[in-house]
DNA sequence: CCTTATTTTTAGACATATCTAAAAATATTT
DNA sequence: AAATATTTTTAGATATGTCTAAAAATAAGG
């Protein structure tokens, strides 16, 4: 198995694939990854020599096949905790992470294959994250995010890109909590600010926030 | 905080202090820990520079005051999630160690507490064996192994002492499972064997068999 | 009580994962 | 395209936790 170590470089080196599709720079992963640049080298090397990446000098890594197969068992297993921890244990959306990242690393395939089914096989974590399933397929949804929708479109909150505490706050303030219906009333033009209906009520919300919420269409 | 390693050598000085009080012998803690001698004796100066053990050369080791208290802390985290997979993911009492003791490391308070309340605060886990409190007491109970009963007793079954997955298939054979009311019929003199009857089944079983089973008396 | 056996400690080495500082490769600017 | 700036790699060092082999301390036996 992987130390854990390795393990987090696998998972950071996945998200930053998102942004960084013709590889990741050492210094971008440096930065990801919180160290040195040089730590940087010296890891990739040690993943390549167990083709977990590839990697060419001075032209960064991308994740090998079995590279991105480990990535997405140990970003299943953290999603599975989050909800857990949110729906059993009570935590807040925002307590969740720190913890989620220890719990990531447990080996073990019955934990958390029964953790999976006494979840009842959430399919997103409390942020709205999709949860791949076993066989490390993520199951597509009809979701998207508010900012997208239109005019007269409406969808469940099913979840929030940024889990920042301000942000959750924010949300408790202005009522808008999992699980609501939210309609698109009108839609600004200049500022992409939207008007939505929730729970009856009218609510202006700017792009900045209809970017951070995902929305599930019915 | 104190590295996974640190940690499992409070932990297993705990548990061996159980049987050598004067003092755990180098020897015995590097069986104990799987490694050796030259070893234990390097790690032992560590926790003994962070005052977790009162330590003098060639005289063995025992916990201090905080290094107790650490050792408490793990094996309550090391129960309480025993009980969580036992009770919430279906593992049997076989296959719970393994998984324990990693999930023991993990560093959260409020996990732990939140975990004790999801359980319901149990006061023992899967093995019979007490989980002690958030404060690190061991709440005493009115719990004996069942060989200690005489003609006549009788009590629920709360525990195994020896939880091998042989001595479980066994007693799953003879029906005798958690929470079942037991009394002793009779008791023989010569092999201290017992006949027992359990769901009014009369069962006679050897005094090998009552000393492993953990009895609640009423 | 002195010799032998056992236990424990020390000394020096190794693997992992990190760091700093310097060198090498690549990218950018003029 | 040459000079400069940036990025990446290498080289050498450090901390943790382990090991083997040898030395030192303690325990046991005659």
């Amino acid at each position: 198995m992987f130390s854990l170590s390795e393990e987090n470089y696998l998972k950071t080196i996945y998200h930053l694939e998102q942004a960084y599709k013709e590889g990741v720079s050492t210094n971008a992963l440096a930065e990801g990854m919180d160290t040195k640049a040089s730590s940087v080298t010296d890891m990739i090397k040690k993943l390549s020599e167990k083709s977990l990446v590839k990697y060419r000098k001075y032209q960064g890594v991308k994740l090998s096949e079995s590279g991105r197969k480990t990535a997405v068992e140990i970003i299943r297993k953290h999603r599975l905790w989050e909800v857990f921890l949110v729906e059993k244990l009570d935590f807040s959306w925002d307590e969740v992470h720190e913890v989620a990242e220890q719990l990531e690393h447990i080996k073990s395939e019955k934990l958390i294959r029964q953790l999976d089914k006494f979840l009842e096989f959430p399919s997103r974590d409390p942020h709205g994250d999709p949860i791949p399933n076993a066989d490390g397929k993520f199951v597509v949804s009809n979701q998207t995010l508010l900012a997208e929708l239109q005019k007269g479109n409406s969808g469940i909150f099913v979840g929030v890109k940024d889990s920042s505490a301000e942000f959750l706050r924010y949300l408790d303030k202005i009522q808008v909590s999992l699980g609501k219906l939210i309609k698109v009333i009108d839609k600004e033009d200049y500022d992409q600010s939207m008007i939505v209906e929730v729970d009856g009520l009218k609510i202006n919300i700017s792009q900045e926030v209809s970017n951070n919420l995902h929305i599930k269409m019915t």
